[in-house]
DNA sequence: ATCATAAATAACTAGATAGTTATTTCAAGG
DNA sequence: CCTTGAAATAACTATCTAGTTATTTATGAT
């Protein structure tokens, strides 16, 4: 694997990532339909030749781009070891990763939402997909059934339904904050507005899991 | 006001609303930059002019589509009485009307979306908004409060944070459908997934606003 | 009836846009 | 060196698209 720096007339993975990185700031910024080719080239400097030549055409850059967004959420999430937490705390620790994710790469939020958009029609073309996906919720049971074996989770609840509650409480804050702010007519970004947030969502997502009468012995440790 | 049934060969109220209708249902399915005016036309049988003759351009167009989709579903949600029930059932069908209501106006959750992306820069020019809005925050206000003396609900909650949690766990649940289907590899959208969600958010609001103690009691019934 | 006005039609245009063709430049192996 | 293949550049094109111009047709008030 040839190993030299100072690399600079022609460097394929170097204009690789620069079209990549361009190409996912302007999806999220405008969508698929919204975004234009000439305009990703700009950014990325480089000859819009050359998004052809590496990417072939403008929705298998946007497939890549989006899995290259669902990988790196993953591989951020896999690298929090929630498992020597007491469940309470990982269960939090969980909320508390999942929101600063989000607010961290808003691009993500923005793919995922157009994705959607196209119901999914690219996402269903990435290959392996699932398999990362399904380790998740085998993760989200077994933190389950410790808290329960522990007695402090309450029994029978559905992981898939307390990971999306997890996400979702989240990511529609964040995802409608434009039209929140107006809506509700209060600032929804300041930091103060997001620590409130993120507070809430914690309380939220333990008051849904943890059984009642530990809840009390919460508050009053708190 | 002329009010003549048979009215075919010229008619400009059916034909605004021919138009507004296919815009509505075009911008939904495909954003604002994937909307297409012909498509609209098309859509709505009429010539591209008239859509200029009524609404000027594409993006006044969507703005009043936009704000249309917000006053049905405030006028919907202004049909709900919820003054008269319990505290606990209030709070309970709020989340059922919410739910459903996405449910079956699919469009308004795309149309926030769209928006969101686009900054809210045209829902900020709609005017006489957020007096709609506000009144909805005065009413949860005043459900909270009643729940509250009643010994129900717990105080010192933030009306606003419990609204849009209230949104949240259905929106990003719907909006996400298709993404989601993938990610947690099980179908989101059957009938008996749609129950269990219903189920599964009442549960969760109910939880993050009734007391403790009284959460025993309620399951006691059930 | 008829006339002013608004509704509707049809054909057009300037600019944008995804993707191509044709050509040049570099870097590395023999 | 020099040849070969990939990297990069530049200019082009067919098509699409928002918005227009020009014209015809129906309607309702006088």
């Amino acid at each position: 694997m040839a190993e030299r720096k100072p690399k600079i007339a022609r460097d394929p993975e170097a204009t690789k990532l620069r079209i990549m990185a361009a190409a996912k700031a302007e999806f999220a910024a405008v969508g698929l339909g919204g975004a234009r080719v000439d305009v990703i080239a700009a950014k990325a400097k480089v000859q819009k030749r050359m998004m052809y030549h590496y990417f072939g055409n403008k929705e298998l850059l946007y497939r890549l781009v989006l899995e290259q967004a669902y990988s790196d959420f993953r591989k951020a999430e896999a690298n929090l070891e929630i498992e020597k937490d007491a469940p309470v705390m990982a269960l939090r620790r969980l909320v508390e990763f999942t929101w600063n994710y989000y607010l961290a790469n808003p691009e993500f939020i923005s793919l995922v939402n157009t994705e959607n958009l196209h119901k999914a029609e690219f996402l269903r073309q990435v290959p392996r997909l699932e398999l990362l996906n399904k380790s998740f919720v085998k993760r989200m049971e077994t933190l389950l059934a410790r808290g329960v074996a522990e007695g402090v989770f309450r029994s029978g609840l559905d992981a898939v339904q307390v990971m999306i509650a997890l996400a979702g409480v989240g990511y529609h804050y964040l995802t409608n904050r434009h039209t929140g702010t107006i809506v509700y007519g209060r600032p929804l970004m300041t930091e103060s507005a997001r620590k409130a947030r993120l507070a809430f969502n914690i309380d939220l997502i333990t008051r849904l899991v943890v059984r009642a009468e530990v809840l009390a012995k919460l508050q009053e440790a708190a």
